[in-house]
DNA sequence: GAGTGTGAATAGTTTCACAGCG
DNA sequence: CGCTGTGAAACTATTCACACTC
């Protein structure tokens, strides 16, 4: 993913390594609990336990950002709040578009942990002249027309498509070319956009599958013990795995 | 404290490296379309391209499967689109619950993609009485109540929470006390399950915020360029990162 | 004493580059 | 030849373990 490529002078790059940008919000959510509960310190171990890390992870993290820690005491809960807050960029505001106001992206819209930190669904757009001046989670939604009308006049540079996969591209190519430099992906789709777009995607059929291959591990592997917990639809595949090539089951078409 | 260990380290994945794990899907869709244009084999360039990843990581990902290739020739479609299939388990059926059905809920039962492969939404479960026995995508919702029942009649391995934050914990504990070692959480909540079972999370805030962090990075490096493309609403948060520590000013609300 | 911060060790992933097969 | 398959190199990420500070 991110097909962005970020010149860094390679030497001291003041670089956050990728995995650890991508705990940050981890943090930031359990630290946003602990201020609501008003603790006023955590310690690396807690916190931790929290996010669902482990320490050494955790602190290892935090060594990226700075020295925001105490010794023998911990870590300040609202000081760090503020510091990754800061570090994420949500101490500014961040207007979004939704494109593809289907079910997904109803739900989208009416999601409330959008709005919480930073992000503010700016326009809801969608292709159906039908939908149009419809009120979706109390916004009208607005025709795919005015794309690129609306990312300007709301200085929108996040997009979220979740559209179906056959529009994606060609949405996803309007709202680049209008200026938004950061995609969340909901359609079941690679997207290609040009350097310097960031994209992530999400993907409902893809965290299925790969929870499936684990699966038929768990069932496979544990052959006794597991045999007898195991629900009837897992009795299936019973073949062995990992055949050495050679000829295969005639199941495919063609 | 449900101190519960989280995940597991995807320990002997019997050698299939995780990140191969993940991006097999990816090649599998890419390929499932070539196979509807029937296109009867492929290059790893070529494939490479149509999945967004390199062809050398291609061609490292399938050499952990095996040698499905023929030099100087490609890939046969048919026959990887199987292997694949088969490699992730999805020559099998696996029947999943959706708990929680909101808007999300209700998107992702009405979510093609879920049944396209391998997948079959075996119930819709929700707390709210009022839900019971309406329909959502076809089929009646159920209450609760009946989960550990649902569960067992039909088989299930993999659980979907869609349920509010506060209520996801316990409706995993009920899905994994009930037989579930799989479960795709969209609640935005670190999930605390036994080893042998396996989250997956999917989180539309945690994505926003990474792109947040790097959107951040673009408008501040590039400053004369971008700042003349940068739209309006990104010109905020002006100010020296990287303080030394020492004090931070009054921005947090409490 | 308690707990952070971090070098060093280890593990995992990507990329390179080319030998070798069809 | 063209393109796969793969060792080896390069890079990234995680874990260890302990010096250091409060």
């Amino acid at each position: 993913m991110a097909t962005g490529r970020t010149h860094r002078p390679a030497t001291r790059s003041r670089g956050i390594p990728e995995a650890t940008v991508a705990r940050l919000p981890l943090y930031l959510r359990a630290l946003t609990a602990l201020s609501e509960r008003s603790v006023p310190t955590v310690s690396s171990e807690e916190l931790a336990a929290a996010a669902g890390v482990n320490s050494a992870k955790l602190r290892k993290d935090f060594s990226y950002l700075g020295s925001y820690g105490t010794r023998g005491v911990g870590y300040d809960v609202e000081y760090l709040v503020y510091q990754i807050s800061r570090e994420l960029g949500l101490t500014q505001d961040w207007p979004v578009v939704i494109v593809g106001i289907g079910n997904l992206g109803a739900a989208l819209a009416n999601y409330g942990g959008f709005a919480s930190r930073g992000f503010r669904v700016a326009a809801l757009i969608d292709a159906d002249p039908a939908m149009a001046g419809k009120p979706v989670a109390g916004m009208p939604v607005q025709h795919t027309d005015d794309l690129e009308k609306i990312i300007d006049d709301n200085g929108v540079s996040i997009g979220v498509i979740a559209t179906p996969a056959g529009a994606a591209q060609q949405v996803c190519d309007r709202l680049v070319a209008a200026g938004v430099t950061s995609i969340l992906n909901f359609a079941p789709t690679v997207l290609s956009v040009p350097d310097g777009v960031d994209v992530r995607k999400v993907d409902l059929s893809i965290e299925l599958q790969i929870l499936a291959f684990h699966e038929q591990r768990k069932a496979g592997e544990e052959s006794a013990e597991a045999a007898a917990v195991l629900p009837p639809a897992a009795r299936a595949a019973g073949e062995d795995r990992k055949g050495p090539d050679g000829d295969v089951p005639a199941v495919m078409p063609a």
